[in-house]
DNA sequence: CTCCGCTTCTACAACGATGTAGAGTATAGA
DNA sequence: TCTATACTCTACATCGTTGTAGAAGCGGAG
């Protein structure tokens, strides 16, 4: 019932392979039978079997994209900025959820799900570094993110631990002292909160500002919700506090929800910044200041080096950590009004993975 | 190079049919012969080629889902429920963004982009009535949304009027009687704006409130900026308002942030509600009322619908409105806390398109 | 006039799976 | 014992495209 190359071929009175060859583009075609062919796949309303195309040239055009959840706005920011760095590139996305869930994780590794695609980008949430072993995978693939490093895989990261020591930096440069964490993991050595929680740790230091655990508040899940109970615990708790580092944007958004509640003043009593720099933070009240860690940047250089392994690359596996800016609004009186201002920047790098 | 059933086969001593029955769980096998392949297949790390299944089975098992962006919330967590939907009944889901451009909206129907999967979800946002004409593609078809009414093809809707009357009921029911809207659409006469407003007419006019143009303020994007501007904008027009409906929640959020900027208490001054019940209406401060237009219902029943169509259905076209709750929070005073409270409930309904 | 190289096109064999038809066995019923 | 039926497995064609190899025509250089 579908129409094939086959008929386009006996309309135009050519042969099949003339006919791949006008859809395909083959440079060495009669104009006249050029025209032929292309009347003929208009009348007829054909249009090509991509099966068939994908078994012949063992290539489907396709990535897959592992992320937790696309509601969690971090990472539909991340599928937006993937789905157009491939489709500059004219390759299609498909987009997997894994809902941070361990087994979900694994079975991406495993390639146990359905398999399509050519390669697959993953950003795992639940995974950690005692899973490495199950990283040194038969296809292509790219990771995402601060869960796991040193995979036999190419690796997209970001600058964790200098962004949030620039991020506590820019709090304590405003005269802050007590600053308050939301969002650790306890006893993780990996990981974005980890890391995140070393930078804050370092920008301390630095300052020879003590570290106090009491500041530190613990949150599993990195949510508006887990934001916002850990702020109102930090508040309650009685210590001193006048500015907070969410380690993320969420966090900070639910963090905002707490201390709005207790009327506290942002940022006259009590600064804030996250860490993502999603679109909510710029119009929140007050607008909240994070860290950007180059969203774009990051999608388009996952897909360049996904695409690379594809199409055969057989360089060592690298990691790569694109640029990062410091983004002040008004949450740390950097603005008043609607603005922003980049009050740092750091470079990024690139480096093999042995 | 890569492992084929024909070397799965050989390596268990029976036929490439064989190796195929065992893989897609035919049941009359011997069960030393299942054993058999499935030891070669783990031995070999065999994994079925796709794309000639697909080729042989005429069948892809994967829908594409045409969305504006996902970073607008409401198509964010709309994927989310289409990706869940679609997974329970084993389908992956290909995602692809038109940016609300026509001229990309138009290229879904006519096909004329890279054709993968056996069906199309699609979310126009750009294209109006006029383009009716268009919508009668030859593949499976479900359309989303309020741009076009009519077309020859599934559709999956909302309640927006009665949705809309709904909340401005509530609104009324309060006692306010200034109610400005946000986001209205100048001369359309179908979409979710002027839906939406004419839902909120109706309810004046069922409360005996004289319609009040100065009230409606005009917002071409749906975005939080846009929304800020016009709640901004109506607010500086000097026309008292003691209440606001936000024609969706992403203007809504821009609205309390303008609503904030003036220090105008809320719901004390001025009550909101929004549309769509996104996930952040549930964290702002306060949080706001919404229409909740049954998101996850809408995926199912979309999905459900394009699978009907792909698997052969010849059903009259239908459109289905999957029933509503309009939800109540701080926003308008129905809850003290994080609570929430339904406050009215529509019900759905299923029709044949003629 | 011949040879070479370029252009234009065709024939045929893949790509790797599944549907169909049917060949052997085993089992049960008459 | 013989047939009918169910179970287990195989051979072969086929899905719709593209890669390969090469044929035919043409123009220009030698």
């Amino acid at each position: 019932m579908p129409v094939r190359m086959q008929d386009v071929a006996l309309r135009a009175g050519v042969s099949v392979k003339t006919v791949s060859n006008v859809v395909n583009g083959y440079p060495h075609i009669r104009d006249s039978t050029r025209r032929r062919v292309e009347e003929a796949i208009d009348e007829l309303g054909y249009r090509m079997n991509v099966s068939a195309r994908d078994l012949r040239t063992r290539r489907t055009g396709m990535i897959t994209l592992n992320v937790p959840e696309l509601s969690l706005p971090y990472f539909a920011e991340l599928a937006d900025s993937v789905i157009r760095a491939a489709d500059e590139r004219g390759w299609s996305v498909l987009i997997e959820q894994t809902g941070a869930e361990r087994e979900r994780e694994l079975e991406v590794l495993a390639g146990n799900r359905r398999h399509r695609g050519d390669g697959v980008l993953f950003s795992p949430l639940a995974l950690g570094p005692d899973d490495l072993g199950h990283f040194d995978v038969g296809f292509p693939l790219v990771v995402l993110g601060e869960r796991v490093f040193g995979a036999r895989a190419d690796h997209v990261t970001m600058n964790n631990v200098e962004g949030a020591r620039a991020a506590t930096a820019h709090l304590i440069a405003s005269g802050r002292r007590r600053i308050a964490v939301v969002g650790a993991h306890a006893g993780e050595v990996i990981g974005s909160a980890a890391l995140r929680l070393a930078g804050y740790e370092r920008a301390l230091a630095d300052a020879g500002i003590p570290f106090d655990p009491a500041l530190v508040g613990e949150a599993g899940l990195w949510h508006r919700s887990t934001g916002a109970e850990t702020m109102a615990r930090l508040l309650d708790s009685g210590t001193a506090i006048d500015a907070v580092f969410a380690l993320n944007d969420a966090m900070a958004l639910g963090a905002l929800h707490a201390l709005h509640e207790r009327r506290i003043d942002i940022p006259g009593d009590i600064a804030l910044i996250g860490f993502d720099d999603v679109d909510d933070v710029r119009y929140s009240v007050p607008t909240i200041s994070s860290v950007d860690p180059g969203r774009d940047e990051i999608a388009r250089t996952a897909v360049g080096l996904l695409v690379e392994r594809i199409t055969g690359s057989t360089e060592p596996f690298r990691r790569v950590v694109p640029p990062m800016r410091i983004v002040g609004r008004r949450s740390t009186g950097d603005t008043q009004g609607d603005g922003e201002t980049v009050v740092a920047a750091l470079p990024g790098w690139l480096e093999d993975i042995p």
